[in-house]
RNA sequence: GGGCUUAUAGCUCAGCUGGUUAGAGCGCUACACUGAUAAUGUAGAGGUCCGAGGUUCGAGUCCCCGUAAGCCCA
């Protein structure tokens, strides 16, 4: 059995075949079959919705989630994870309107919202193809034949029950939310409809500055701004910003000249005075100036105006609570008005949210059902309860044609306000205002009634919970998630749509009654009861499917016996997925083990724009059915932009297709560098290019190290058969090539433990590279292909054999098709696993006794030395092929000595030299230089530090030879003493002199670069070698082939090194015979540096 | 407007708890090497470490204020 050998490589080509075999071998079913009964390690698949096609931002989130699901299951976890889809919502909607070119309105007339709804579940799948092709191709395991679809039944089912056991907890409730609202459409606007491009508009309204007049003060008023004058009437607070500094001005109204003492932004201050009035007196103010005098009193910061108390403006209505006080806004700034801002929390969403945080009530009226509705009714009319305005529209544009009055509301309070002295300025304002997109008029803000989930009952768990949770990066965590639950407020759940889960709450006529259903069977029971008091005809179908409309039809029966009917709207689908833990088992109807075993799932990972979706909606409801976290661990990944840090659009096109990059490069590559090159958290700035130098660098440099490998492995038949040759009697590069994996190995298992991929991966690739490639196989390449297959040799193989095993395996989790197949390469030939696949092996364990740091100290001096020896040939143009007799390296320390001898072999054939000899350290012949140890001298002297440096840096070599030998060496400056140790400073060695000599560190080398003729002949020797290893090469000739050499007579020195060189010679090139002729008239002519050969090389 | 992230060589990224000459790979230039060869080595060019201020003997690193880009939310 021979290893694999590839003339040409295609790595897409290599992952096809990897795929063929998973599939037919079910290698994916068997690495979850074959950890039945271990731990398991729970993974949530996040659903996509498979109504778009798939973009390569995709294969990067779900490379991250691959890796880790890979990863434990190599730690021997079980490790089940059952695909899913999303499939409600509003973006499968618009696309089923645009489709059918329609809007929400003709739903249920143009269209039945049966057909409609039809029409959604079709097209939610369109794409499932595509998805699960992609799935397939890029290596992602996850389970498709049994996903979780979020329309079944079963699945909607859950979430009643969870609904329902929320609603008995008391955490479901309706109340009101501020929403953009059209009162000529009667209808509310949802975020998508104002986003339309059109809707926001610029107009001039009339604008006033209000004078809020502080409780107990004989003058003095908060001043705030505001572009909706008709909404004063519903104040009850002020927001300032905390951190925002005002002031206070003594000034003169303008309207009525009364003095007065006024509040705002100092920053503010130039947009309602006129500096050039500086200069008026107070004193001097007559009513009726044009020029008003002002004086800035007193200054304060924001926090000491809260808890400040007004007095209301408009006193049409009292609070239905605490009002009238200073709030902090944390959106309040100094960009426009007066910094302070006027809230009425029943007509702004900011509004609400402060009001509500601080404890703030709103101004409300009964409307005639007796509920509490805002002052301004749907049509957009102020109530009777206003009794000035009563019945007039606050915006002209609500009145029909021809109807609208020449004083808009605006202009008639701002009057009144001017009138009463309330009004510091009223001014007309051009600003963008939204408008709705179907008629044309103002949009207003608007109470409407929603359901919640009032999740900040369990404010302080779900904080405290998420402490426990392991986020990466953490700053996400703490901050954005963190922050956001701080300040969270109440779960608006209610969407008035079509296609989606339907909030199962059934209220009575007269709103005293509610039924929340939490099960089929129970619909069941109460449809029974209806259908006996004669609301329903019949009893519930077996196929009873819970959308709308049918769910609409039903009617139930109150315990009192009213009709009920169910609540309109439907739940947000991000409830959908965030219930996914119980319901993706159908949880607690059926499997109720699964659940408890996969509950809550050790690792997540989406994008980060999730934070306030799936992160928190899996958050929020686990913390309120359980009080437990649902995830343990998460990632939160970046976006993936173009290479110039654009986002992708298919508008732009600059969306880079999936399918065609894993087509070209392969989905190892793609994957590798996806990972390699930036952590995931961090947006990934997709440049094809670095896919192509991955596969070229990494992939490439691990391929030919295999390639290598099986060359020389196949012609010795090594198959490690022989037992393994125990550490001790290995070389010293393997003994480092070994302790360096080892290492490696633990740094690796501690950045996958760690959720650190992109570490993991730059660990492998820095170690195939450097370490393993460029350096042992290159230093050990003769030993592979010259000599008999001995100890020396198997030990070679094994080491190199270990090598490749152990990175496959370690790169497996990222790169999982080609390290599959380096695993089959190599083990099929050994059979020393019995795994069918990599995927189905144990994680490799360092063995911390291969580990020897002294050796990896030695080799990386080694590394040095030889790093400096070329840096010198190169400087005096000496090649490595010529040999030069030695090197000198001064002595740094007593173990110095010690490990260059213990890596001479390895430097002097690596560098071509004969001798390493050692300058001891009073050697008069160096050049010392010292430097001053800042670490230790700042931490000792401080600010002296300086001076200290100085003195050093001019320090004689008598001062350096004094401080060698008594260990201090005394210094004066300013008349202070101070007392150097050896600590205090490094001394390293600059220069020999009469050598040619280069320097890193402290670490110095001088090269003796004179020739005698032995030294040119054996140069001259390997010149020869090397010319016709290539003539072979050219000639087609295997490694094995035997040849004979004629070279016609040269001049004397060159006869001669072919002549005391022959074996070396004819052993380096396989050659049976070197003979010196007078003429070889078919020879080839070869070009050498000094002289030309003539040569003929017979096979 | 708020929260969070990012900003270091032409490009992609390292840079640990502050330590004085800021690194790697790619790309570019030159030379060398070549039984792994679509590799490799050495050297060179290329940096106001986004800007201003502060702390410190010393700041890419810590603090503060900005700028730009991105995401989420208003």
């Amino acid at each position: 059995m021979k290893y694999k050998e590839y003339k040409g490589l295609n790595y897409a080509e290599i992952a096809d075949n990897v795929l063929d075999k998973w599939k037919k071998e079910e290698i994916f079913e068997k690495s979850i079959s074959t950890r039945e009964g271990k731990p398991a390690f729970t993974f949530y698949e996040g659903p996509p919705s498979a109504n778009g096609t798939p973009g390569i931002h995709h294969v990067m989130a779900r490379a991250v989630k691959d890796i880790f699901c890979r990863y434990k299951t190599l730690k021997g976890f079980q490790v089940k994870r059952k695909g899913g889809w999303d499939t409600h919502g509003l973006p499968v909607e618009l696309q089923v309107e645009k489709e059918l070119g329609i809007t929400k309105e003709d739903i249920g007339k143009k269209i039945s919202v049966e057909e409609y709804n039809e029409k959604c579940r079709e097209t939610v799948m369109k794409f499932k193809d595509q998805w699960d092709d992609l799935t397939e191709k890029m290596g992602y395991w996850v389970d498709l034949d049994d996903p979780y679809v979020t329309f079944e039944k079963e699945y909607i089912e859950t979430l009643w029950s969870i609904l329902k056991e929320l609603y008995d907890k008391g955490f479901l409730y309706k109340g009101y939310t501020i929403q953009p609202y059209s009162p000529a459409a009667g209808t509310g606007l949802s975020s998508h409809e104002l986003n339309q491009p059109g809707t926001y508009r610029d107009v001039k309204d009339t604008t006033v500055t209000a004078q809020f007049k502080k409780k107990g003060s004989e003058n003095e008023y908060f001043l705030a701004w505001t572009t909706t004058p008709w909404t004063l009437a519903a104040n009850t607070a002020l927001a300032i910003g905390e951190k925002i500094t005002y002031i206070k001005v003594e000034t003169f109204n303008a309207y009525t000249f009364d003095k007065s003492f006024v509040i705002l932004a100092k920053d503010r201050l130039a947009s309602y005075f006129n500096p050039k009035d500086t200069d008026a007196k107070i004193e001097d103010y007559n009513a009726g100036d044009k020029v008003i005098p002002y004086r800035i009193v007193e200054e304060f910061q924001g926090k000491d105006l809260v808890g400040q108390e007004y007095e209301q403006l408009l006193p049409y209505i009292a609070p239905d609570g605490p009002a009238f006080k200073v709030i902090p806004g944390d959106y309040v700034s100094t960009e426009d008005g007066t910094g302070i801002v006027h809230i009425s929390p029943t007509f702004g969403a900011d509004d609400y949210r402060v009001a509500k945080q601080a404890g703030i009530g709103a101004i409300m009226v009964k409307d005639a059902d007796g509920k509490d509705a805002p002052i301004v009714d749907k049509r957009g009319r102020y109530v009777k309860e206003i009794s000035d305005f009563a019945g007039i529209f606050v915006k002209n544009e609500y009145y029909a044609d021809g109807e609208a009055p020449d004083k808009s509301l605006d202009v008639q309070i701002a009057i009144k306000l001017k009138e009463e002295n309330k009004a510091f300025k009223v001014e007309k304002y051009e600003h963008s205002y939204p408008h709705c997109w179907r008629t044309d008029k103002p949009v207003l803000y608007y109470p409407l009634d929603s359901w919640f989930i009032k999740t900040t009952a369990v404010k302080d768990e779900l904080v405290a919970l998420n402490k426990t949770i392991n986020w990466k990066p953490a700053s996400t965590g703490t901050g954005r998630f963190g922050n956001w639950l701080e300040n969270l407020v109440d779960w608006n759940l209610s969407r008035s749509r079509f296609w989606g889960t339907p909030l199962p709450i059934w209220v009575s006529e007269d709103k005293t009654e509610q039924k929340c259903i939490g099960s089929i069977e129970e619909l069941r029971s109460e449809v029974s009861k209806s259908v006996e008091a004669g609301f329903m005809k019949s009893e519930l179908s077996d196929d009873f499917d819970l959308h709308r409309p049918y769910v609409d039809d039903v009617v139930l029966v109150s315990d009192s016996g009213q009709q009920m009917l169910r609540e309109k709207d439907l739940i947000d689908v991000w409830f959908d997925s965030g219930a996914m833990p119980y319901a993706q088992w159908h949880y607690p109807f059926e499997n109720k083990e699964i659940f408890e075993a996969n509950y809550p799932a050790d690792f997540i990972a989406e994008g980060v724009d999730q934070t306030r979706g799936w992160f928190f909606t899996l958050h929020a409801i686990s913390v309120m059915l359980n009080k437990k976290v649902a995830f343990k661990n998460v990632i939160a990944n970046g976006l993936v932009l173009d290479k110039n840090g654009n986002k992708m659009s298919k508008r732009l096109g600059n969306a880079v297709n999936p399918f065609e990059t894993l087509e070209k490069y392969g989905p190892d590559a793609t994957r590798w560098y996806m990972i390699s090159n930036a952590n995931p958290w961090d947006n990934l700035k997709f440049n094809i290019e670095g896919v192509a130098e991955v596969q070229r660098r990494f992939f490439g440099t691990l391929h030919n190290t295999y390639s290598f490998f099986a060359l020389y492995a196949n012609l010795d038949s090594f198959d490690f058969s022989n037992s393994e040759i125990a550490i001790n009697q290995r070389t010293e590069s393997d003994r480092w090539i070994l302790s360096k994996l080892n290492t490696l190995i633990s740094k690796v298992d501690q950045a996958y433990e760690d959720y650190e991929p992109t570490k993991a991966a730059r660990l492998i690739q820095d170690f195939t590279i450097d370490d393993l490639s460029n350096w042992y196989v290159r230093l050990n390449r003769k030993r592979f292909w010259r000599g008999e297959y001995n100890e020396d040799k198997k030990s070679a193989y094994q080491t190199l054999y270990t090598c490749l095993m152990t990175i496959a395996k370690l790169s497996s989790p990222v790169a999982p098709f080609y390290m599959d197949n380096l695993y089959a390469d190599l083990n099929s030939v050994t059979g020393l696993e019995k795994y069918e696949s990599i995927h189905l092996t144990d994680f490799p364990t360092s063995d911390s006794s291969m580990i020897d740091e002294d050796l990896e100290a030695r080799m990386s001096l080694a590394q040095n030395i030889s790093s400096l020896v070329h840096s010198l040939r190169k400087k005096h143009m000496i090649k490595v092929r010529q040999p030069l007799s030695k090197i000198l390296l001064p002595v740094l320390n007593k173990s110095f000595k010690e490990h260059v001898t213990a890596v001479e072999e390895l430097i002097k054939s690596e560098v071509n030299i004969k001798n390493i000899e050692f300058v001891d350290d009073d050697s008069v012949i160096l050049v010392k230089n010292v430097k001053p140890n800042f670490r230790k001298l700042g931490q000792e002297y401080g600010p002296k530090m300086k001076a200290i440096a100085a003195k050093i840096n001019q320090l004689t070599d008598e001062d350096i030879a004094t401080l060698e030998i008594k260990n201090n060496l005394e210094l004066t400056l300013d008349g202070d003493s101070v007392t150097l140790t050896l600590e205090d400073v490094e001394i390293s060695y600059q220069d020999i002199p009469g050598w040619s000599v280069a320097t890193e560190g402290k670490l110095t080398v001088a090269l003796d670069i004179t020739l005698d003729d032995d030294l040119r002949k054996e140069g001259i020797a390997r010149d020869l070698v090397n010319r016709v290893q290539n003539l072979r090469k050219d000639m087609g000739l295997e490694v094995q082939d035997k040849i004979n050499i004629r070279i016609e007579r040269n001049d004397d020195l060159v006869n001669s090194a072919l002549e005391s060189n022959k074996e070396y010679i004819c052993s380096e090139t396989q050659a049976l015979s070197l003979n010196i002729l007078e003429s070889v008239a078919d020879g080839s002519e070869l070009e050498m540096d000094e002289y030309k050969l003539k040569v003929k090389i017979e096979a």
